[in-house]
DNA sequence: GACATTATTCGCGTAGTGTAAATAATTAGC
DNA sequence: GCTAATTATTTACACTACGCGAATAATGTC
């Protein structure tokens, strides 16, 4: 997760047929919408996922922070694998098996380096069937992994007001949350700690700022957890 | 899923240096432990995962199932993809990247054909190093899906009383659970319907059997959750 | 019939959540 | 300066969910 970003090599897709690849999905917070980042395809007018191919008996993770890295300039803030997947859709660089991993990037002032970019998800450009598969499962894999990874935490500076806070969990997720329920909550995870510093926002009362400093729980209460039925019958 | 096995290829590993490899664990309930199925290895007095080599243009799923069933004897009731590993750790086919999958299938009275056979989890093995970290991988996915994947259910035969429901959880989740608290969410869920027979096991009262009939409900309860901090610091 | 054993249900204290409302501190406009 | 608008923060209350223990029910064994 350390590695300093290769100059020479950005991560742009390599003609010819790799047998595998890895893609990685970098998110950003764009305004209030979730930003993708994509590079500019090899030769036509079009855009992928950063993507390299056969990685030679390396962890993947090394290989995906590199990726990541290389495309948006700086290291990710976290970055996790979402799933394999081998079908006959098309991948850009012809892999017969693509190995996904999401991850987020606090947002710059500035664009990316080189030739990326980023897209809010709304309005993303078309890709190779194979990678909206591979984007699909990452946005549900970072939905899903939310509540045990500080994903939030990482899209936003060091210091924070607990309304950005909220507003980042929400883009996230994809929907709203009560204000009242969601400090509680935090309040009681031992998540933030108040500094002594306000901002002030235009009109309104300033807002405390906040750092994220998780305090240790004794992990007892993670396994005494009840059983949760959440199966959605179909 | 419905695939027949094919008879004429078991899951075994075939010699070579493939570049991919699919591994497979599959679970079972034995007795009131955990258990797996291994395949003799190749040459020498060893055991293995089932897996294949390369896997060309076919669902990763579909695949999987092929090989679950090719070294069960049947089908696999549930089986889901877990990871991707690539390191350096040795794997049996020597392949550089291994994608994993869990799945379970209802334990039968007698043992798998060919060369499989299901170990105790406390009980198991060498495994190649690659094997054993796919090993994990799966087990502590199989624990994480509990939840929102019938897995208990497609362990246990049509019918089924609550406490052995209650025993299959305890199996696979490797922990304890309280009576009264784990029939309250399994009625609040509508996971079980209770049939008009009752079961005497020996001494003690009679059980009523249930069956697996999980009525759709409301997804707005799903998506109206509240946020959850489970963060365990570091 | 008394007892052991297993199944099922009930009650109670505690914690978490949705909802609305109250309070606090600032800016904008007069 | 004073009032209204705006945003932040806290409080209160009803309701649900859970851990825990105990009570009740129905069978077999002696």
């Amino acid at each position: 997760m350390r590695d300093r970003p290769r100059p020479t090599s950005p991560a742009r897709p390599r003609a010819g047929t790799a047998t595998t690849s890895l893609d990685v999905v970098l998110c950003t917070a764009h305004g209030n919408a979730l930003a993708v980042l994509l590079v500019r395809a090899s030769a036509r007018d079009s855009w992928t996922l950063p993507w390299v191919g056969p990685v030679a008996g390396e962890r993947l993770e090394v290989t995906a922070a590199r990726v990541a890295a290389a495309a948006s300039g700086a290291p990710a803030a976290w970055l996790t694998q979402c799933g394999a997947i081998t079908d006959t859709r098309r991948h850009p660089g012809g892999a017969a098996l693509s190995v996904g991993f999401v991850g987020v990037a606090p947002s710059r002032p500035l664009p990316p380096p080189g030739f990326g970019q980023w897209f809010a998800v709304t309005a993303l450009p078309a890709l190779a069937p194979r990678q909206s598969a591979v984007l699909a499962l990452a946005l549900a894999a970072l939905r899903d992994r939310m509540d045990v990874a500080p994903v939030a935490f990482h899209l936003l500076p060091r210091t924070f007001t607990l309304s950005e806070l909220q507003a980042m969990y929400e883009i996230l997720l994809g929907r709203r949350l009560h204000k009242a329920s969601f400090r509680r909550a935090l309040q009681a995870a031992y998540l933030v700690e108040p500094t002594d510093e306000w901002r002030s926002e235009g009109r309104g009362r300033p807002a405390q700022l906040f750092t994220f400093a998780p305090r240790k729980r004794r992990a007892s209460q993670g396994s005494r957890r009840a059983v949760r039925f959440d199966l959605l019958a179909g």
